[in-house]
DNA sequence: AAGATCACTTGATATTTATCAAGCCGGCAG
DNA sequence: CTGCCGGCTTGATAAATATCAAGTGATCTT
């Protein structure tokens, strides 16, 4: 197996701090496993052996309770998943499955807490990461909890926006039916919803959206930089 | 100002592993507040300067967005909160008020950030602490999106009957206008939803509750260690 | 003790969201 | 090329949830 993955790794903030010594120990025990698209790597109630590193593909975090399911979150290269449940040493709480053909590390939990104790910036790293991931899901209750469906797909679209550069068309970086499910909703209500927002500029083909009035949707979505600003 | 709270604070997990030292240079740079009821101590979007810990009384955090309020937690002694946003020094996504005539320790960021790279014990218990409360979120965000109204609640009461020892009776630890809002829908919803589930032998008196048999709303609520276990 | 206030409840209604059942359409296999 | 399949859409309907408007009962205040 190539090393070539290394520097990727090395550049994650995650990695870049610690002691070259350290980060080569972590990836002296890894492993990089390719997975076909739509296996399912991850089933909630598992325990964590493993931390995961997305380094190609992208890979989906999904729940499911009294046969209904959703979707949590998707995970595009490079960053890292399921870091609580590896520091906690506790179980799943989230199922995964790779939505294309990905390639994913493997640092065995045990090595990356013994690490922890011994690396200093390390332990600083893993809990600025830990930090930002509770913030988003706290973002994410507020979003559900706090707006309609219609409120978080025009807010949705807007970060799009801005995440794929900030010009007026831009192109849905996951399939629909995925993407009701992350916001919360059926995947009919979905296209309902994208029909409503006509009303404010937005307009839809296919996997495409093109926003005609940032502005005008913005009066509408009223986005805010503690629910929709993932950066902080 | 007495020293008093020193022992209990010192038997949070949070702070009973690190070095006796260090202990005392964050006691001797924070100090206690009391504060009357309804309060907001804490309004969303400041800058994080302190972290906070509840002595006595009880604090709750709730988000506001577009004229709407919901909230996130009930925080009871003796337990820190907004420990992410001190970490990263970013702002506070959560407002925070008192329920009750409160005591609360504030100890300054930078202090708890500058003993987190000095004491290896602290840093460690500083991450299981973080993660633990990641972990709560999702599990609340695995409630709202998976469940109707009237599962969460039949949850929260299993729950609630669990913490407080068991029995067939108990009382609501809140106002029931602020359980509606903890567990998502209106006052309104959350009265009906009470009458709905005395087909599953739940009967309420004012703040009590007395469920039949456990087993009866089991069938219905469909609890599950990854949504309703918080010690885990 | 009388009046005011507030949490809670109840009923009627409106809105939001989900479900069910087709139908459309583009990609893909044979 | 043709037919099938899956994602997407649409319409009709049902269920869940919110809103509005009273009304009740307890507590607090004066």
């Amino acid at each position: 197996m190539t090393e070539s993955y290394y520097p990727d790794v090395r550049a994650l903030h995650l990695f870049s701090e610690m002691a070259d010594e350290h980060f080569e120990a972590l990836m002296r025990v890894s492993y990089v496993q390719t997975f076909p698209p739509q296996i399912e790597m991850i089933t909630e109630g598992d325990s964590s052996d493993f931390l995961h590193i997305v380094l190609s593909g992208a890979v989906e975090q999904f729940c499911t309770w009294n046969g209904r399911e959703t979707i949590m979150s998707t995970i595009r290269p490079i960053s890292t998943f399921i870091l609580a449940a590896t520091i906690k040493d506790a179980p799943y709480l989230m199922s995964a499955r790779t939505l294309e053909k990905s390639r994913i590390a493997l640092i065995p939990s045990q090595d990356v807490r013994a690490v922890f104790d011994a690396d200093g910036q390390f332990a600083r790293a893993i809990v600025t990461e830990l930090a930002q991931c509770y913030r988003s899901v706290v973002k994410a209750q507020k979003d559900i909890k706090l707006r309609t469906s219609l409120e978080r797909l025009a807010n949705y679209l807007l970060r799009q926006q801005r995440y794929s550069g900030g010009g007026q068309g831009f192109d849905l970086p996951i399939e629909k039916r995925r993407l009701a499910l992350l916001l919360g909703m059926t995947p009919e209500n979905l296209s309902r919803a994208f029909k409503a927002l006509q009303a404010y500029g937005v307009t839809v083909d296919g996997a495409g959206v093109h926003i005609r009035d940032r502005e005008d949707l913005e009066r509408f979505a009223k986005p805010s930089a503690l629910i929709d600003d993932y950066s902080s």
